[in-house]
DNA sequence: CAAGGAGGTCACAAGGTCAT
DNA sequence: ATGACCTTGTGACCTCCTTG
């Protein structure tokens, strides 16, 4: 018997300020379709609001951050306890990368430039790595050679392989690199030119595919911005070494996301008790979730709301409220509000605010979840926040970055 | 001789919903009388289209953002930051605002919040990596590095980049006096010697040359006065300093006020390498650009369209479509679309990022180019979109800006 | 003291080479 | 033509020392 246990926290908060009304609005959960059970929250209030985002972003950020941070159970050894002070380093209403930094920097690996990078390294440390002393056996009395260094590189910009450094400009693999210094030869000083192979310059570059067209090949790399002019050598800038390593972070994180795929092994009586559990705290959270996603629920809801609006804004024009700075120099000019956005605002943050405590409180009731890394927490707690031009009812949290309409803050 | 290498690439699309038509239009190069060549690529469909600029700005300005911005902005720390991360960081979608901002903040006064903006602060200090040794006093609440100090230094006197102070008797950059001190030990030390790339000692250190001719380089540095004798160590005097801070301002003020116009030498060797290349590019792209210019070409063709429009308008009146407003109403009320407008803009759509497009390719495949600086490749590459009521056909760009008809969008 | 430069260090990339 | 490997120059950052 297997059973697959999915669990994800997705809460979102759709303001559009073109369609006037602030919306906490309905997710699907993606499940797979042979799924039993699943389990949720929701908090799904209807209002207008002014448009201001950054300031939601900020409550939902602080909001997040201060119901995770203070975790006082856990185990996990070290945990937070340092956390407390870096709140006040800086005065910042904390953003998403003081979060990230912050947990990272529990753990092993951190970025840290001390004289030089140190990264993870699968060494025995508590040694001192000090002086002169012989403490290598595979001494070495040729060149350091370091082969394999650096892979805390992005991935080839032009074939996807993995990349040897920054060639040109661009980060690519020695492969890619070769072949555009001979392409610039061939190219600007001997005037031959390339021609695609399948003729209308379209050729995918995937793994493998790299020597299929040169053309298609060459003018990828112009495209990621390969050039004489863009060549850099030298050692790296601090700030271009960390900027490499939370893009691979990134990478690596949202592979996981999709990819990871562990399973344990329970026995039968814990699956009993984990369900009982979760349908305890369903129960005591949101009890109605479930039924939100039928028909003559909310969802449903929420739709025949949205629908109606988009109508009224066909019919009678965009509807949006006076701009911020038109109410501000009314404000300064004569010290009266164009309108009760000021209160409006507070009543919607304050929901915000406790939108985010409840899910994390019920993240924190499911078993386990208090016992993974902060920063495995956060990534299974999802809140949306932004203007959305199109609707996103009973879409997938994931779906959403795929809309054109880029939302404005995810985090 | 001389010659005049003059590239600009212009591409532009017009749309006039008073005229009910859309059109990529011609415009003039703008050339002086004595021009031997010009280049160029173009794209002129004619169509028809509703009024809607801002969606075709929002276009365009992704196109050519998305195009440009990839390339990771050569060198200069402070190029543009790559994409991927910052979504999160300024999640916005770069608008036309930021575009302008950024081209503006050459002229105008951004020099006053140049480099000052120091967020991130490497920690690598206090961290004593020897163990039994006890640590240093100089452990204090004041920080020991102060790394960058006021840059009311001029540039380097060897290859122009910013200059990190005074070395071997002159304001150097870092790589400069890097290379300097290597030199000495290479030339006086061990008697080698470097050798021009070109053979006669005539190299250009332009930005990004640098390292191109390591003779002409050592040369420029004797030339403007390093030495080991000329080293001078210890605190600034005051004068020096005042001295320094005069010259910075001096050069900030005629940058400011002259357009640079700088001229360099080539071989005719060269000219012919590049009008070749020049040549095959323009086959490539376009070969029959020069030709719309001539009778019979496309920008009569244009003309005659224009004309037969004029005329007709002038004979059964404005015959703007359908407004919005009408057209939503209708919609709303009915269901039916008025007329075929949403997927023409689709049409549109999709024409003008392919455009901006092809105008990036055809200006990266420029010989030097790709090696200018993000935002002056902007400055070189120009759409235009808006609503025009007075014909500009023909007309050089530059003219479109004085047109008392303002145009709505320039970027 | 603290500002400021010389020199050292070594991570990095350009370009060359050569076996495929 | 390709790409693994090597050689060599580069330059970001640091430590140490000199000087006002
Ligand atoms: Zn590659
Ligand atoms: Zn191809
Ligand atoms: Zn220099
Ligand atoms: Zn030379």
């Amino acid at each position: 018997m297997k059973y697959i246990f999915q669990i994800e926290c997705t809460d979102t908060i759709m303001d559009s300020w073109n369609m006037d009304f602030l919306n906490s609005t309905l997710l699907t959960p993606d499940l797979p379709s042979d799924t039993d059970l699943f389990f949720g929250i929701g908090d799904f209030p209807l209002s207008d609001s002014p448009p201001n985002h950054l300031s939601f972003d900020s409550i939902c950020m602080s909001a997040l951050d201060k119901e995770l941070s203070c975790s006082p159970s856990t185990d996990s050894g070290k945990g937070d306890s340092e956390d407390s002070e870096s709140i006040i380093q800086r005065g910042e209403p904390e953003n998403l990368e003081s979060i990230i930094q912050r947990e990272e920097s529990d753990d092993s690996e951190s970025i840290v430039h001390r004289g030089e990078l140190e990264i993870s390294e699968p060494i025995n440390k508590g040694e001192s790595k000090d002086s002169k002393l012989e403490q290598q056996p595979p001494k070495k009395k040729h060149r350091k050679n370091q082969p394999p260094d650096a892979e805390h590189l992005p991935p080839c910009r032009v074939c996807g392989e993995k990349a040897s450094g920054l060639h040109y400009g661009a980060n690519t693999c020695e492969p890619c690199k070769g072949f555009f210094r001979r392409s610039i030869v061939k190219i600007e000083k001997k005037n031959e030119k390339y021609v695609c192979a399948k003729g209308d310059g379209s050729c995918k570059l995937g793994t493998g595919k790299r020597t299929m067209c040169s053309y298609c090949r060459y003018k990828k790399c112009l495209d990621v911005g390969m050039a004489h002019g863009a060549i850099k050598i030298g050692r790296y800038t601090h700030e271009k070494r960390t900027k490499d390593i939370t893009e691979v972070r990134k990478l690596k994180l949202k592979e996981n996301q999709t990819v990871d795929t562990t399973s344990i092994d329970v026995t039968e009586q814990e699956v009993d008790e984990l369900v009982a559990r979760l349908i305890v705290i369903q129960e005591e959270f949101c009890a109605d979730f479930r039924k939100s996603f039928e028909p003559g629920g909310l969802l449903e809801k929420h739709t025949f709301v949205y629908e109606r609006f988009k109508e009224k804004m066909e019919t009678f024009g965009n509807l949006s409220p006076v701009p911020w700075s038109t109410y501000n120099e009314f404000l300064s000019a004569t010290g009266l509000e164009l309108d009760d956005r000021k209160s409006r605002m507070n009543l919607i943050a304050a929901r915000m605010e406790q939108a985010v405590r409840n899910m994390v409180t019920f993240a924190r009731n499911i078993p386990g979840f208090s016992d993974l890394q902060t920063p495995d927490q956060l990534d299974l707690l999802k809140v949306f926040a932004g203007p959305l031009e199109v609707p996103i009812f009973g879409q997938h949290f994931s779906q959403i970055t795929h809309l054109e309409q880029k939302p404005k803050n995810r985090f």
